[in-house]
RNA sequence: GGCGGCAUAGCCAAGUGGUAAGGCAGGGGUCUGCAAAACCCUUAUUCCCCGGUUCGAGUCCGGGUGCCGCCUCCA
């Protein structure tokens, strides 16, 4: 089994060879601290965290780093218009994306770099390109002339010439040889107030592309393996980024390029004045659970559009609720043994999973394993043919796809007492055969998400 | 104008040219005091439409229709 990766470079999927034997150097592109995380965001952050899960599933060991665009046009805009210093306001969302993170239970990656303490990184980077011949001053701003770049439009698959001049272009208002040309280094104006640095390329800060070029450099490497981030970045930005890199070093820079695609909400463009744009707190104070969010984020295969609605995040809680539900069921089998049986299905379960997983991270079908082998187990159960041995192979096979889902740990919470005495309650009511009473508890638990379940051991109780 | 993607059941979603995975929801049943969980049966003679290639097409080719994306800073 081996493992392929679609290459938005060759636009094919290609079987994934790492540079060094066993390890993979992995560049995420991440957030530009100036608002709140919104579900699509956190969705290219989730599929990121499952192609690192995967990645340390096959064996190898993972260097992610993962960048903080912590200055740009919409920091300093908001920074301003808070009236706080730009430290100060990309902080509180730095915070906030952290806490994102740990609430999805997405993996921290290795490293977090943020571009304002990478200013030197990016000014010797720049300073490269200019050496080789591949930029130009003007009103003290330096650009990239991508003319000079022959494989400019390689990972777009855009010719130079293709490229439209659009309206767009106006919203900058720099002078440039080209439209086309980005800036490397922006001149500090007024707009930017306190935030400049002096450097030996004169008075300003640093343009949005060059971080990336030169963080990923100085954590990973000249050349590293993948590259990901969201279909939107294919072009600028990672195009850029590109001619940046392999400008200043003369070599190839990254082997393989994942992009994941974009999400609809309810069917449409999420979009804040269609009132369908949601962070991860919008949902979880409507009381949506974010292993179910996470869930659906997650079961949709990552350069697939997915339509993220509410009652698909209730769809994914009910799915989750089978996979709980099964572990909790195994984790009672009292009787002794095993069975033969588990161990050929266990076995059969990896290696569907495998290969779903390897043809280029195919989530639906490492699902359908997972699924598949819970059925099969379960009917193993219902047939009595799971014993003590069984079950901890069993929970242990899930605990260790685990690692690569992230869903299934969950806190049970605890009841507090008078729950417990409602349950006692009930349980007289059932022994002196009073139903009618026993079922009136029950539904007032019911209510309170709690499920009560009888069977010959006893009742058993589960929150929802 | 240029480049690209997608269309499979009520919903979500897989699918090397060989006879439609999986999940959710629904219906019927077994078990249960009744439930819940679990199990069994059931829910697409058909994959947007029209042609074509082929012994055979959801899969390949051509032509439509619809939705979406990119073409300078939006994951």
């Amino acid at each position: 089994m081996a493992l392929r990766l679609f290459n938005t470079l060759t636009r094919r999927k290609e079987e994934f060879q790492s540079i060094v034997e066993g390890k993979v150097g992995l560049y995420t592109c991440g957030p530009t601290v100036y608002d709140f995380a919104h579900i699509g965001n956190l969705r290219a952050f989730i599929f990121e965290d499952l192609l690192r899960r995967y990645l340390k599933y096959s064996g190898y060991q993972v260097k992610q780093v993962m960048n903080l665009t912590d200055v740009d046009d919409k920091t300093i805009r908001g920074s301003k218009e808070q009236g706080v210093s730009l430290a100060e306001y990309t902080q509180t969302y730095k915070e906030a994306f952290f806490e994102d993170l740990r609430n999805l239970n997405i993996e921290p990656a290795e490293v977090y770099p943020a571009a304002t303490d990478h200013i030197q990184d990016m000014v010797d980077l720049i300073l490269r390109l200019r050496d080789r011949g591949y930029t130009y001053e003007m009103d003290g701003a330096t650009y990239f002339r991508i003319s000079d770049f022959k494989e400019y439009g390689k990972l777009a698959h855009f010719k130079i010439d293709q490229l439209k001049v659009g309206a767009r272009i106006d919203a900058d208002s720099y002078e440039k040889e080209e439209a086309r040309d980005f800036a490397l280094w922006k001149a500090w104006d007024e707009e930017d107030g306190e935030v400049f640095w002096e450097t030996e390329l004169g008075k300003g800060r640093p343009g949005w592309h060059i971080e990336c070029s030169a963080m990923s450099m100085k954590h990973l490497g000249e050349q590293f393996d993948i590259h990901t981030g969201g279909v939107d970045n294919i072009f600028p930005h990672h195009e850029n980024e590109i001619a940046q890199s392999e400008g200043a070093t003369g070599k190839p820079w990254v082997n393989y390029w994942l992009h994941c695609e974009h999400l609809l909400v309810e069917g449409k463009k999420m979009s804040k004045s269609e009132g369908n744009y949601y962070t991860l707190k919008d949902l979880s104070e409507k009381g949506y659970d974010r292993k179910a969010i996470r869930y659906l984020l997650l079961s949709t295969h990552y350069r697939q559009q997915l339509n993220f609605t509410l009652a698909g995040i209730d769809a994914s809680r009910s799915a989750l609720q089978r996979l709980y539900d099964f572990m909790e069921n195994l984790k009672r089998v009292r009787k002794g043994g095993n069975h033969p049986e588990v161990a050929e299905c266990v076995a059969e379960t990896k290696k569907n999973f495998g290969q779903a997983m390897d043809d280029d991270l195919n989530i639906s079908g490492g699902l359908a394993a997972i699924f598949d082998f819970v059925r099969k187990i379960n009917i193993l159960a219902a047939g009595g043919k799971i014993a003590r041995g069984d079950a901890v192979e069993i929970v242990r096979t899930m605990e260790n796809f685990d690692t690569v889902l992230g869903v299934l740990e969950y806190k049970q919470r605890e009841i507090d007492e008078d729950v417990e005495r409602m349950i006692q309650e009930r349980h007289q009511a059932r022994t002196s055969g009073d139903w009618k009473k026993a079922d009136e508890i029950r539904d007032r638990l019911r209510e309170m998400d709690i499920i009560l379940e009888d069977s010959p051991e006893g009742t058993r109780w589960k929150i929802l």
